[in-house]
RNA sequence: GCCGGAGUGGCGGAAUUGGUAGACGCGGCGGAUUCAAAAUCCGCUUUUCGCAAGGAAGUGUGGGUUCGAGUCCCUCCUCCGGUACCA
C-alpha cells in the first residue's frame, strides 16, 4: 500500500529536532533560559526569570505507568494524547505548560520474574524502562524530558523515604485538626517510665506498627492492603487471601477520613469518582451504646446507625475475634465458643464472602442488659459480625435489620417490631425510616427525631454518646518483598527507631536470591551484613508498597533534581498555584484510569494533606481537575487481553499509519472518558485525512520526484524532503474569499471550543469539514493554511510541524509556540439564514429569511409557502411561535 | 441488593439553554480515472410505501409535561463500572 505521505520520515526528524532544541522544556522560576529557547522567543524573556516573569502556568499530568514487560498497549496513549493536545494548546495559549513523563518502577511482576530466573529486577526495570520510553516517544509527546523520575532511582526514593520519616516523626492533633511534629505531643504525666512514654509516642505517631489481622496472601507471600483485596482474592493474579495476625506497618489515615471526605468539594473531579471515594472512607453518623454484661463486671460497647430501634434489641453479638469473648464465654460453652472461634479463623476472606448469607454462630452463654429498658438479653457470636468495623460488637435489632433477622429466624431469638412501617408495608423487615411503636418516651415519633432524642438520652444517663464512624481503615503500609523502598528504620531491643535524614537514602542490599526465607522472613532478611549493624541494631527487612512511590512524585516533577530538598517551595508555590489568584489550586489537568478510583487517589491525597499540615506544599489538594479516559477495548468488544488474543500494539499501528495518525484515531474514537471498541479501519480514516491535508499543501509531482529519489538514496530521506513544492494552488498574498474565511473562521471557533471542554471527536470532525472544503478550492491562500495548521498541530504535531515548516520558512519559530488564532464573529454573520416550518410540531418546509427580519414578515413568509399551505388548508390558524434564527411553529385545529 | 454511568442507522459516534435527529468517520452501493488493479476523486446510503413528486414511522419500553422531547418528569427493561454481612 502506497503511503499517503512520508510520515515516517517527518515524524522521526520532527521528534529529533524538538529534542535537539529541548523545545519543550518547563521553566521553573529562577531557571536561565537561553535566549534562542523557542519559549524565550515567544515569551520575550531574557536572562534568570523570577516568579513574576513568568507566564501563568499550567500544570497537566499524566498517571506514569508501570513499565511492564509486555510494553505499551493501546489504552496508554489515550490518555497521553489527550493531554499532549491540551498541553500543546495551553502552549500555544501562552502559558508556561509542565508536562512531565516518568516510571513507577518497582513492584511484583519484576521480582516474580527474578524469583524464576534470577535475573535481578533492576535489569528487568531498566530494559523495560528503555522500551516504554522508546514507546512513548515514538508518539511524539510534548513531554519535558528533563524531569524524568523513576521511583526505583535512589535519588528519587530518598525522598520517599524522607516523607515516610515525616509520617513516622508526626501525629495527629485532634484539637488542632492538623498532623504536626511528634514534639508537639503531650504525655500525661502519669505516664512516667521511659519506656512507657516512649511507647505512648510511638502508638500516636501517623506511622506506627501494630498487631492486627491483616491480609495474607500465601501465594504471593506478602500482606495487601485492604484496597488491594477484591472479593477475597489479591487484586494481583487472583490469588486467595487469609486473614492472619501480624505485625505491621500502618499509616494512619483514618485520623484524615473527614479531611478526605471534604477535600472533595473542593475539586472537579466526576461525580462517580468522587462518589467512589466517599464510599470507601464509607463515613455514617449514630451512636455508642454501653450494654452493661449481667453478673459480670464487663460492659460492652456497640456503633448503631439506628439508636432509635434500642428498645427492639433482643440479643447482641460479638465478632468471633472479639476481646471479651473469652472473658464472658460461660464454662459449659467453652467448649462450643472454641470451636467456633476456630471454625471462624480458618475462613479465608473469600470463603466468607461466598458462604454469604448463611448465617452461622454460637451463644456464649452470658447475657446483656438493654440499657434503655433492663431486659436481659443473650450475648452471641457470630462471623457476620466484623472485627474490623465499628467496635466489633453489634445490638441486633432483627425487626428492623435483614441480618439479624435471618440469624434470629435461623436461631429461634425474639423479633419485636419497634418501627411502624408506611401504609401497607409489613413492619417486620422493615429498614426504612417510619414512625417509633413499643418503645416507651419514642412512640410516635418519625425516625429522624426518636434517632435524635434517643442520643440525648442516652447521653444524659451516660449510656452512650452520639458517634460517627468510617469504613475507612488505617493503611497496612509493610510488604514482604524485595522490589520496593526499604524502611529507614532501625530495631534495637524491640523498639524501632528512624534512620537519620543525613543517612538518606537507604539502599537496598545486593541479593541474588528474592524468595521469602524459609522461616518465612522477607527476602531483605537474607542480607544478614545489611540487617546487622556495628552497633547492635537491626534493619527493618520489610519494603513500602508499590503506591509509595506513586503518592508523591507530581511533586517531585517540580524539582526532579533537586538535592537538597524533595521540591524547592518557590518552584512548588509556582507550579501548585498558590501565587497566583487565577490559577487552579493543584495539578491543573489529572488524567488516568479508573482503576485508581480508591488506591492511588486516595493514598496521595492523604499524603498530601499530611504534607500540607507540615507546611512542607501549599495547598490541601494535589490533583484539581481529574478525568478519568474510559477503557478501549479490543476490535471484538470485549476487554483486551492476550488471552483473547485482541490486543493492539501501538508499535504496528505507527509503523503503517504514523504516529500523528494514532494519536488522531485514538481521539476520533469517541469521548474521552467512554469506553469504546478499537477498529483498525477507522485508523484508516483519520490517516487518509492527514493525507488531503498534505495534498492540499503539497505538489504531487514533486512528491513524486520525492519518492524517486528516495528509492534509490535510502539513507537520505530526510535531505530529500528538500524537492517537495508547495501545491499550485496554495497562494502567498492572495484575498481570501468571505467564504474561505468562513469555512475557517468557523473551524477555528468549533475546534477552539471543543478544546476547552476535551471533546476532542468534534474538534476532528470540524477540521475535517474544513479540509472537504478546501480541497474544492481552486486556490488556497496561504495564511488560510498557516492558521489551519495551528489548529492541526495539537492533534497532529509531526505533518504540522512540517507543513509549517514548508509554509513559514524554518527560519520562523516552531508551530509548537505559534500562538492560538482567534476567530472573528464578524466574519461568521450571514445574511440571510434557512430556518425550518413546522406545524403542528412536523417539519414540512424550510424558508429562506434575511437575518435581521422581523416576526411579522417571518410568519408571513413562512404561511406563503405552498407545501405549509397544504397542510393548514381549511384549517384555523390558532397560533405561531416564532424563535428568531431558530424555526417557526404554525400550530393549526 | 445498593451507588454511579450508558442505551441514537449495518458500525464508531454528532446534535449549545427543549427548536431541521443521524454532523464527521467506517462499511456498503454507483460512477470517474486505469489495459487492469491499488490509490485517488465525485455521488448515494435510517427504515418503509411510491415510477416520481411526496408521504408515513423513527433516538431501549410504557406513560406524562409542552406549540414542539434524543434532550425535562415518572415506570419498567438491558448493558457497563464500583461496592457489598459496614450494624
Amino acid at each position: 500500500m502506497r503511503k499517503q505521505y512520508p510520515f515516517d520520515v517527518i515524524e522521526s526528524k520532527r521528534q529529533r529536532l524538538w529534542d535537539e532544541q529541548t523545545a519543550f522544556r518547563a521553566w521553573n522560576p529562577q531557571e536561565t533560559i537561553p535566549a534562542d529557547h523557542p519559549f524565550a522567543k515567544r515569551h520575550g524573556l531574557t536572562g534568570k526569570t523570577s516568579l513574576a516573569d513568568l507566564p501563568p502556568k499550567y500544570y497537566i499530568l499524566d498517571m506514569f505507568p508501570y513499565p511492564s514487560g509486555s510494553g505499551l498497549h493501546v489504552g496508554h496513549p489515550e490518555g497521553y494524547t489527550a493531554t499532549d493536545i491540551l498541553a500543546r494548546y495551553k502552549r500555544a495559549r501562552g502559558f508556561n505548560v509542565l508536562h512531565p513523563m516518568g516510571w513507577d518502577a518497582f513492584g511484583l511482576p519484576a521480582e516474580q520474574y527474578a524469583i524464576k530466573t534470577g535475573q535481578h529486577p533492576r535489569t528487568t526495570t531498566e530494559a523495560n524502562v528503555t522500551n516504554f520510553k522508546r514507546q512513548i516517544k515514538s508518539l511524539g509527546f510534548s513531554y519535558d524530558w528533563s524531569r524524568e523520575i523513576d521511583t526505583t532511582d535512589p535519588d528519587y526514593f530518598r525522598w520517599t523515604q524522607w516523607i515516610f520519616l515525616k509520617l513516622y516523626h508526626s501525629w495527629y492533633n485532634p484539637e488542632t485538626g492538623r498532623a504536626e511534629p511528634i514534639e508537639t505531643l503531650s504525655i500525661p504525666n502519669e505516664v512516667r517510665e521511659e519506656e512507657e512514654r516512649a511507647s505512648y509516642r510511638d502508638e500516636r505517631r501517623l506511622a506506627y506498627v501494630a498487631e492486627a489481622p491483616v491480609n495474607w496472601c500465601p501465594e504471593l507471600g506478602t500482606v495487601l492492603a485492604n484496597e488491594e483485596v477484591v472479593e477475597g482474592k489479591s487484586e494481583i493474579g487472583g490469588f486467595p487471601v487469609l486473614r492472619k495476625p501480624m505485625r505491621q506497618w500502618m499509616l494512619r489515615i483514618t485520623a484524615f477520613a473527614d479531611k478526605l471526605l471534604q477535600g472533595l468539594e473542593e475539586i472537579q473531579w466526576s461525580e462517580s469518582l468522587k462518589e467512589m471515594q466517599r464510599n470507601w472512607i464509607g463515613r455514617s453518623e449514630g451512636a455508642e451504646v454501653h450494654f452493661q454484661v449481667a453478673d459480670k463486671d464487663a460492659c460492652i460497647t456497640v456503633f448503631t446507625t439506628r439508636p432509635d430501634t434500642l428498645f427492639g434489641a433482643t440479643y447482641m453479638v460479638l465478632s468471633p475475634e472479639h476481646d471479651l469473648v473469652l472473658a464472658l464465654t460461660s464454662e459449659e460453652q467453652q467448649k462450643a465458643v472454641s470451636a467456633y472461634q476456630d471454625y471462624a479463623a480458618r475462613k479465608s476472606d473469600l470463603e466468607r464472602t461466598e458462604l454469604g448469607k448463611n448465617k452461622t454462630g454460637v451463644f456464649i452463654g452470658a447475657h446483656a442488659i438493654n440499657p434503655v429498658n433492663g431486659e436481659r438479653i443473650p450475648i452471641w457470636i457470630a462471623d457476620y459480625v466484623l472485627a474490623t468495623y465499628g467496635t466489633g460488637a453489634i445490638m441486633a435489632v432483627p425487626a428492623h435489620d435483614a441480618r439479624d433477622l435471618e440469624f434470629a429466624e435461623k436461631f429461634n431469638l425474639p423479633v419485636l417490631k419497634v418501627v411502624q412501617a408506611p401504609q401497607g408495608q409489613d413492619s417486620i423487615g422493615f429498614v426504612g425510616d417510619g414512625v417509633s411503636v413499643n418503645s416507651d418516651f419514642l412512640n410516635e415519633l418519625p425516625t429522624a427525631e426518636a434517632r435524635q432524642k434517643m442520643i440525648c438520652w442516652l447521653e444524659e444517663h451516660q449510656k452512650g454518646s452520639r458517634q460517627v464512624n468510617f469504613k475507612l481503615r488505617d493503611w497496612l503500609f509493610s510488604r514482604q518483598r524485595f522490589w520496593g523502598e526499604p524502611f529507614p528504620i532501625l530495631w534495637k531491643k524491640g523498639r524501632h527507631h528512624s534512620v537519620g535524614e543525613h543517612e538518606l537514602p537507604v539502599l537496598l542490599p545486593e541479593l541474588s536470591d528474592f524468595k521469602p526465607t524459609s522461616d518465612g522472613e522477607p527476602p531483605l532478611a537474607r542480607a544478614s551484613d545489611w540487617v546487622n549493624m556495628k552497633d547492635g541494631s537491626l534493619r527493618e527487612t520489610n519494603t513500602m508498597p508499590q503506591w509509595a512511590g506513586s503518592c508523591w512524585y507530581y511533586l517531585r516533577y517540580l524539582d526532579a533534581h533537586n538535592k537538597e530538598k524533595f521540591c524547592d517551595r518557590e518552584t512548588e508555590t509556582y507550579w501548585m498555584g498558590s501565587g497566583q489568584p487565577d490559577a487552579n489550586p493543584g495539578v491543573d489537568l489529572y488524567v488516568g484510569g479508573t482503576e485508581h478510583a480508591v488506591l492511588h487517589l486516595l493514598y496521595a491525597r492523604f499524603w498530601h494533606k499530611v504534607l500540607f499540615d507540615l507546611d512542607l506544599t501549599s495547598t490541601p489538594e494535589p490533583f484539581f481537575k481529574l478525568v478519568n479516559q474510559g477503557l478501549i477495548m479490543g476490535e471484538d468488544g470485549q476487554k483486551m487481553s492476550k488471552s483473547r488474543g485482541n490486543v493492539v500494539n501501538p508499535d504496528d499501528i505507527v509503523a503503517h499509519y504514523g504516529a500523528d495518525a494514532f494519536r488522531l484515531y485514538e481521539m476520533f474514537m469517541g469521548p474521552l472518558e467512554m469506553s469504546k471498541p478499537w477498529n483498525t479501519k477507522g485508523v484508516e480514516g483519520v490517516y487518509r485525512f492527514l493525507g488531503r491535508v498534505w495534498r492540499l499543501i503539497v505538489d504531487e509531482e514533486s512528491e513524486l520526484e520525492y519518492a524517486q529519489k528516495t528509492a534509490v538514496e535510502n539513507e537520505n530521506a530526510e535531505q530529500q524532503l528538500a524537492v517537495l513544492r508547495l501545491n499550485g494552488s496554495v497562494q502567498s498574498g492572495l484575498k481570501p474569499t468571505s467564504e474561505q474565511l468562513k469555512s475557517l473562521h468557523t473551524c477555528i471557533q468549533k475546534v477552539t471550543e471543543d478544546l476547552q471542554h476535551m471533546r476532542f471527536n468534534t474538534a476532528i470532525s470540524a477540521m475535517m469539514v474544513f479540509v472537504n472544503d478546501a480541497t474544492n478550492w481552486e486556490t488556497r491562500p496561504k495564511e488560510c493554511m498557516k492558521t489551519f495548521l495551528l489548529l492541526l498541530h495539537p492533534f497532529a504535531p509531526h505533518l504540522a510541524e512540517e507543513l509549517h515548516g514548508m509554509l513559514a520558512g524554518e527560519t520562523e519559530s516552531i508551530i509548537a509556540y505559534e500562538p492560538w488564532p482567534i476567530h472573528d464573529p464578524k466574519l461568521l454573520v450571514e445574511d440571510s439564514i434557512e430556518i425550518p416550518v413546522q406545524v403542528n410540531g412536523k417539519l414540512r418546509d424550510r424558508v429562506t429569511i434575511p437575518c435581521d427580519s422581523k416576526r411579522e414578515l417571518i410568519e408571513a413568509l413562512a404561511l406563503e409557502s405552498t407545501k405549509v399551505k397544504t397542510f393548514i388548508d381549511g384549517k384555523s390558524v390558532k397560533k405561531m411561535i416564532v424563535v428568531p434564527g431558530k424555526l417557526v411553529n404554525i400550530v393549526v385545529k
